[in-house]
DNA sequence: TCAACTATGTTCGTCAGCGAACCCAATAAA
DNA sequence: TTTATTGGGTTCGCTGACGAACATAGTTGA
């Protein structure tokens, strides 16, 4: 049910069997906290999990996305201290829990579960410094069509639960500018805002304003991970 | 000579000795550059990297600076494909390249080898989440700081050679901008600038308006390697 | 059913940084 | 020396996003 997990060699699958659960996963729980070492890994099977960094003082910015073709939490893998990462769901569904130890396991066996969790690497390393590149040159719009994209396209879903604070924090701005951008994508007949949610009717128009982001990151999941067009 | 290198342990650095040279870097090389595979890290002695996110179109940002307490192009362990990263010198001097063979080599031995490069993947990770914050919320006068910071305290050099248009791609920025701030940064006397170069004269200046990201930078490496006051 | 809370809408002034179009000084090349 | 090139300095208008201060509508619960 997950990309990623399906790519890993089924005896390491097999091993992890008793070490791993299948959670059901409310929108907004938090699945790792600044400062808080991860004890677990989590691959969606059709929930999203946003990636942000947080600091101190409570201000925080959403830097990846991860889905069903992805894994939260490979800091596990890189030693046992903490960082500012804080991750939540964004998108309601199950996931693949898995115990960071487990995880360790399998990766110092060394052989194709290893080079997986690497390219994984890759994927996060590039996911944030696109991040960071988004950040500086391109408009709030094209972010958020782009993040709506993400979502649509790493879920099949195009109907979410999320409040316009919560964007907001996704997209590292304020409410207000959040509620001027969903009511011009409203009035392009874009998507569709109730409260407590928002839904995508047009595809198509999403893409035609969202950032080059989207497109350099699928590009990156197909070459690294040589998956998904 | 190099921070990094050093907790290597001694036979791990017996073994890269045939596989690897001190170079001389001059100020501009190009070290590494979208689509091209890494063939060799680096670990600076006394000079020091940028490493930039560069789009297709050519426009790029600097996300990360490495000098003599890192290493450059980790990308080398996590599989053989490219991306968008283009690193060049920024500050001339002496720098160990080793092959990225040799590197992957060690990897797969595990030990503490291993750790410490997971370790410093762990570094790399926080240095570009931390860029995508600072370049949503931090102003260019805060950036150029933190970044002429760095420069001194990773260098122990306080004179530059570099133009205003290199500072303004490291920053992601316009020339005309850099110009300006660096007027400003002038009138206080905190910097002296000449052609083709810029010397730090007043250290606690630059602290005191660079943005916090400075400190995070310096914590992270701390907590992540503990090296470092 | 009235109050408290949560979430959505809207407005107005302000400003950092962009884009473009310049001029001038220093250096390198002829 | 004269010219060409490279780098520094400045100006003006524009705009995306911020900050603050609101008004309104659903939703929960006492």
């Amino acid at each position: 049910m997950n990309l990623l997990l399906d790519r890993f060699p089924k005896d390491a699958q097999e091993r992890w069997h008793d070490h791993s659960q299948v959670l059901d996963l409310d929108v907004g729980a938090v699945v790792a906290a600044p400062g808080a070492p991860m004890e677990h890994v989590y691959f969606p099977m059709n929930c999203m999990f946003v990636v942000q960094n947080q600091m101190p003082n409570g201000k925080a910015l959403g830097v990846a996305l991860v889905g069903r073709e992805g894994v939260l939490g490979l800091q596990a893998l890189l030693g046992t201290a903490s960082d500012n990462t804080r991750a939540a769901v964004l998108v309601a569904g199950r996931a693949l829990r898995l115990s960071a130890g487990a995880l360790r396991n399998e990766f110092e066996r060394g052989g194709a579960a290893q080079q997986l969790l690497l390219a994984y690497l890759h994927i996060a390393l590039t996911h944030f410094a696109q991040a960071a590149f988004c950040n500086r040159f391109h408009s709030l719009e094209g972010q958020l069509c782009m993040r709506l994209l993400q979502m649509v396209d790493m879920t099949d879903r195009s109907d979410f639960q999320l409040t316009q604070a919560e964007v907001a924090e996704l997209l590292g701005t304020r409410r207000e500018t959040v509620n001027q951008l969903l009511g011009e994508l409203k009035d392009a007949g874009i998507v569709a805002s109730h409260r407590n949610g928002v839904a995508v009717t047009e595809r198509n128009g999403l893409w035609r304003r969202a950032c080059e982001c989207h497109g350099v990151l699928k590009d990156a999941q197909h070459r690294l991970l040589g998956q998904r067009h």
